[in-house]
DNA sequence: TAGATTGTTAATCGATTAACAATC
DNA sequence: TAGATTGTTAATCGATTAACAATC
């Protein structure tokens, strides 16, 4: 049995796949879990463990070479096989997320759809990306075997279309709303991010860092 | 001396007033730990403890006070201050969360800057939030004291814009941007959405899930 | 008082860091 | 061979979960 890989290890391979890309297209060969280290703001033993995940990937004494690595990240986390995407509320981060995604092409994914409820608004987009309207979502989920939906929705909604697009056979899914959605499914991942929850927590960082003195609730 | 909070702790008390705050729009008045955990997808035990990291909250035997605990979390992580906020790079993403953050008016920050290099681009933007041309960064931040800055321009950017925000005096960053961006001064917090790394997340969790069979490198 | 539910201490779990052996 | 650097095992650290005492 494949012991799966902890989250905290999948989102550091995850950027790290994105900066060897980076230096794949620049042309450099060959690096160190030491300098991967410094760039991505980690140490190079946590490098070298994230890495030994997959299996072994470089040969002592020399660096990685950047292409054994990302040939190991491509093939072990599968970012060759193109997952269908869809964007689920085209508002304001919903169709800037749709432009953002209908140029940059990401060979790991690849949008094909987006659903949007108002049908005045809907009219209104305009987009290379095929748009219909929210009723459609499980539909054209099915149809097209879309795999992964963002949903842009406003809170009160969410839940609602994460069921209907888990109905429509979506496994992952990736939630900009602070609601917290939930599904009966086990099959079926969710992430969120919460723009203005991330706001609150710096926030609260500075707020709490400069707050030094402040000592609540003494006991006596 | 204050021990400061974890951040996952942090991150759930942003999650909780969010739910918080709508719960007390509604009228409802008091809350179990038990049910908030419920509906936030936690245990109640950790809802518990992270409300007590802010000190005792509740009475025993009786709910939570939705007022009391909002109060709570309001003095403590300093949501009462109004944080003033930038967004630098007003492309697709930036120019999204500009009209995102103009129309929600959150109590807890004010956007009061918009920064973008292109100045023809710039010309075309308009926006209820004043707006500046990207040289006159830092200039603005001091003289506004802005204290947090969203980055949302290109990757290649990000660690130059950073600089500057911090030179002009914030002490908070949102990197919207892949990039893994640092910063020498120490009193400046950084976190990081990085939206195409989420996908890549959930990517490979479905991949990997799928993936029972594959048993890498056997050893003999 | 009895039931409910909080706040806190203790136990478990998992992730990160460190150390080092393996090896090119 | 010696130097460099990987891969892995062990040690530390921190966060989550569990248990329960306190108390309204």
């Amino acid at each position: 049995m494949e012991k799966s890989l902890p989250i905290p290890v999948l989102c550091r391979l995850s950027s790290l796949y994105d900066y060897l890309t980076n230096l794949h297209k620049k042309g450099v060969s060959r690096i160190s879990s030491n300098e991967l280290g410094m760039v991505l703001g980690q140490t190079s033993h946590t490098i070298r463990k994230d890495i030994s995940f997959l299996g072994a990937a470089g040969t002592a004494g020399t660096k990685y070479s950047i292409d054994d690595l990302l040939a190991l990240l491509t093939d072990r986390l599968g970012f060759n096989q193109v997952k269908k995407c869809c964007i689920v509320g085209l508002g304001r981060i919903g169709s800037a997320l749709m432009e953002h995604f209908s140029v940059y092409d990401q060979q790991e994914f690849r949008l094909v759809a987006g659903f949007e409820s108002n049908i005045n608004r809907l009219e209104t987009l305009h987009s290379p990306i095929a748009l219909y309207p929210a009723y459609r979502i499980e539909e054209i989920i099915r149809q097209m075997r879309i795999e992964l939906a963002m949903i842009a929705v406003p809170p009160q909604n969410a839940q609602e279309v994460a069921d209907r697009c888990c109905g429509g056979g979506v496994t992952g899914i990736l939630n900009f709303t602070p609601t917290v959605v939930k599904v009966d499914n086990e099959a079926v991942f969710i992430r969120s991010i919460d723009i203005s929850g991330e706001l609150r927590v710096l926030s609260a960082l500075l707020h709490t860092s400069t707050t030094i003195i402040q000592q609540p609730f003494e006991k006596e």
